[in-house]
RNA sequence: GGGCUCAUAGUCCAGAUCGGUUAUGACGUCGCCCUUACACGGCGAAGAUCCGGGGUUCAAAUCCCCGUGGGCCCACCA
């Protein structure tokens, strides 16, 4: 009989047609019903070509978890959304139009990141789609959508309202030459000379003095303790004790502390807000007064006595003077020291305590650590990343900043009394370019307001992706059926930032936690296990590959290469590789579709052999796809399908199912043997190849789609796993024979079939023509 | 510096909770072979001091301790 597929290989063209199928046959749409499996999908960020393949790889899996839950039957929502707010794209804008977002009109810069981000999305959303993702692409959000930001703002509003969320002081980074803060990532670190002032400082009550080094002895106003590490002998009998600053006279305590290290300087170190990272932490830590000793004029405050107005280069140049006049220097060392500078300026930056808002985050951590432990985690090692970042977090969550591509903070100032009033939620608001829609001040009646200019943190807007998917304050049948959805999948290093911040909003916001499943995926890497960058050149483009080998050539190598939570290495020609299982894939069914399907049939030794083997198949897969780890069933599946049912079970029984010296009944049992193993092959790598099982799916067994089939489920009997050993030892015995004889494998040949393998003696005769 | 994690052939990976005969499979390499599904194939071969050192044990890739090296996250030196 000629065979219903005549091409000899996979050709991955099929996949535009498979895909315009699916699209037709809606076989992915959602209505929520009263039980839902939603995914509460990571929306990619569009921060320039080409896309992370690690990223292509990790939402191909996400798609595997969707395909998985509608196998077993789940109503599966499966939103698609696009991140665009924040950072990366601002500074994309800035190199691409070679302009400064400050120097640049708001309304203008911002017209110019939308149009960045369209190119950058359009383009991902082809990749998504031809991955095969099985997305509601239809109705895709934006978090930068009015819709989106209205929802940001309005959560925002409520906080605010229930007492949330409040003004402070923070230690920020500054560069007084730009007038501006600067993020962490903005600092870069150069050694520059400077002196080592070694001071003295008395003890009070007694005739002892202890010896500081410091580089910023302008900061002596600003000192608030001393600390020494616990184990340093030196100082012990001090501790507690009361220390005079030169100069300034205060009196401050000799504590200690493990960041003093022994054997820098004296191993005595003085604390000021702010001399550097470690003092912000240590007067966080230690609960102390902060003195503002540097103003954001980047001159020194009244704070600094007579050295105010000076510039802190100026200001050290007279005190170390004025300590050396009054006897208080020990020496001075010239020495380089390791200076955070501002990248554009290339000034040392201040770190200066600048008015910012926060949102309450320290009284909620035994809650969300409640809430973690409820979570199910895949794989549950990653639960500890969120349970060692929930031990660290002593801060209060800092919201606002000064940048512009972010969802603008809805606060107008009253210009008479300063009150911050705050609008009615529900609408999205730009306060730097609307006006007030409030007519008076709420508290002083004043009728002119000034509109707040900074934006939020974008963790604001991607924390509450959970709400915005169900439906929050904006459809409350949705959100009742859809609210707690079931599982976030992310990647591993945002653990600590989006998945904890959605965790501590969502609970805030409803009470409830966001999800029941949490599930991690690792990083990746480039052949070498380095990090893949723009910079380093080793970043591998997606597109090509995949527009080159196919979507489930690339998906297939995705789940096969990458265990689950672990990171992975990305290598083409690894990729490429892969192909080679999906060709073995239609080639078995190639060969299969010469021959009619068969529902039924007596299963002899050799059927039931490899039947109870195809069982021990669908129980190996089930326990990978019940922990979404689609790396055991792409590997068991490969193992079986290529070294047990094609090298071995098929060639076999090729004879009898031909009916070359077998009875009707015999032939029909290995054909129906063929059909029943090559179907369930193809439903268990459904969800990690969604093309081509669905392509031969339809051409062998169905008019319909695979993707509406349920799962195969084990049947409860014992293995024979020993058979298949020996079955595979004879075998290759007699190839091996035959070879050494100079045979061909078709000529006949005298061998005992050996006791053990007695019931598989005809299949085994036929298959080698065996006399 | 703190945390998490990994370490098995040229490359990737199995062997994890339950120590036990010649350490799994794939890719790559080499040799032979057109065998009525497949040369994008078949058969076969070579290739591993299981990171190092110590310990527990009759027995360790597997358990424990100490190192070394990689990756990532966080913090960065008065």
């Amino acid at each position: 009989m000629e065979p219903k597929i005549k091409e000899k290989a996979w050709n991955p063209e099929l996949e535009k047609k498979i895909l315009k199928d699916w699209d037709e046959e809606k076989i992915y749409e959602f209505t929520p019903t009263e039980n839902n499996f939603t995914i509460d999908t990571p929306p990619p960020y569009p921060s320039g070509r080409p896309w992370h393949i690690g990223a292509a790889a990790h939402y191909s899996q996400i798609d595997m978890i969707a395909r998985t839950a509608r196998m077993s039957g789940e109503n599966v929502y499966f939103p698609i959304g696009i991140d665009r707010n924040g950072l990366p794209v601002e500074l994309y804008t800035e190199k691409k139009h070679n302009i400064r977002m400050r120097e640049t009109e708001r309304g203008e810069f911002l017209n110019l990141c939308r149009v960045a981000l369209d190119d950058l999305e359009a383009e991902m959303l082809l990749i998504m789609k031809n991955l095969g993702i099985s997305g509601e692409f239809a109705n895709y959000y934006r978090t930068d959508s009015e819709e989106y930001r209205s929802l940001t703002q309005s959560t925002f509003i409520d906080l605010w309202k229930k007492g949330q969320i409040y003004l402070a002081n923070r230690p920020n980074n500054y560069d007084w030459v730009s007038g501006t803060t600067i993020a962490d990532a903005e600092i870069i670190y150069q050694d520059l000379p400077t002196k080592l002032v070694y001071m003295k400082f008395k003890i009070k009550d007694t005739e002892k003095e202890i010896i500081i080094a410091s580089t910023r002895p302008e900061l002596l106003c600003a000192c608030k303790t001393i600390i020494v590490n616990p184990d340093d002998q030196r100082y012990a009998p001090f501790i507690g004790k009361k220390i005079i600053v030169p100069i300034t006279n205060a009196e401050v305590e000799l504590r200690t502390h493990h960041s003093a290290q022994q054997e820098f300087g004296s191993g005595a170190v003085m604390v000021c807000s702010y001399g550097d990272q470690n003092d912000v932490a240590l007067f966080r830590e230690l609960e102390l007064e902060e003195v503002v000793a540097i103003g954001l004029d980047g001159k020194m405050t009244e704070a600094a006595g007579e050295y105010a107005g000076l510039k802190p280069k100026q200001a050290r140049t007279k005190i170390i003077e004025d300590l050396e006049t009054n006897g208080f220097v020990e020496k001075i060392e010239d020495i380089v020291h390791r200076t955070p500078v501002s990248e554009r300026s290339k000034i040392p930056i201040e770190i200066i305590p600048m008015e910012e808002y926060y949102l309450k985050q320290k009284d909620s951590v035994e809650k969300i650590k409640k809430l973690g432990q409820e979570i199910t985690f895949y794989p549950s090692m990653h639960k500890q990343i969120l349970m060692n970042w929930l031990e660290s977090i002593n801060i209060d969550w800092p919201i606002s900043r000064r940048r512009y591509y972010g969802t603008e903070i809805p606060i107008w100032y009253c210009k008479s009394c300063s009150e911050p009033n705050i609008p009615e939620p529900g609408k999205y608001y730009k306060p730097w370019s609307d006006k007030c829609p409030i007519s008076n001040c709420t508290k002083c009646g004043a009728t002119e307001f000034v509109g707040e200019e900074r934006t939020f943190d974008t963790w604001m807007d991607s924390s509450v992706s959970p709400l915005f998917v169900s439906k929050f304050n904006k459809d409350s049948e949705f959100f009742k059926k859809v609210y707690p959805t079931t599982i976030r999948p992310q990647a591993k290093d945002i653990v600590r930032t989006w998945l904890y911040y959605t965790l501590l909003r969502c609970d805030q916001l409803t009470g409830n936690k966001p999800w029941s499943q949490a599930w991690i995926m690792g990083y990746g890497l480039d052949e070498k296990g380095l990090k893949m960058s723009k910079s380093k050149g080793n970043a591998i483009d997606p597109l090509p590959v995949i527009e080159k080998l196919g979507a489930d050539t690339f998906r297939f190598w995705s789940a096969s290469e990458i265990n689950h939570g672990y990171d992975f290495r990305c290598n083409e020609q690894k990729i490429e590789s892969t192909k080679k299982f999906l060709s073995k894939l239609w080639n078995v069914s190639r060969f299969l579709s010469s021959f009619p399907v068969i529902n039924s049939g007596k299963p002899n030794p050799t059927d039931k052999w490899i039947l109870s083997e195809l069982n021990n198949l669908v129980k190996e897969c089930k326990k990978g796809y019940d922990e979404y780890n689609f790396f055991v069933p792409a590997i068991a599946v490969r193992e079986f399908t290529w070294n047990v049912f094609a090298a071995h079970y098929i060639e076999m029984v090729k004879a009898r199912a031909y009916g070359i010296g077998f009875s009707d009944d015999e032939r029909d049992a290995a054909i129906f043997t063929l059909h029943k193993t090559l179907s369930t092959i193809l439903k268990l790598l459904a969800p990690i190849t969604p093309f081509i099982t669905d392509h031969l799916w339809k051409t062998l067994y169905s008019q319909s789609s695979i993707h509406i089939e349920q799962q195969v489920e084990p049947e409860d009997e014992q293995s024979e796993n020993k058979l298949t050993e020996e079955i595979s030892e004879f075998n290759s015995k007699v190839w091996n024979e035959k070879k050494t004889k100079g045979l061909s494998l078709k000529d006949s040949f005298s061998y005992p079939v050996p006791k053990s393998l007695e019931p598989f003696k005809k299949d085994l005769e036929s298959m080698h023509n065996l006399i």
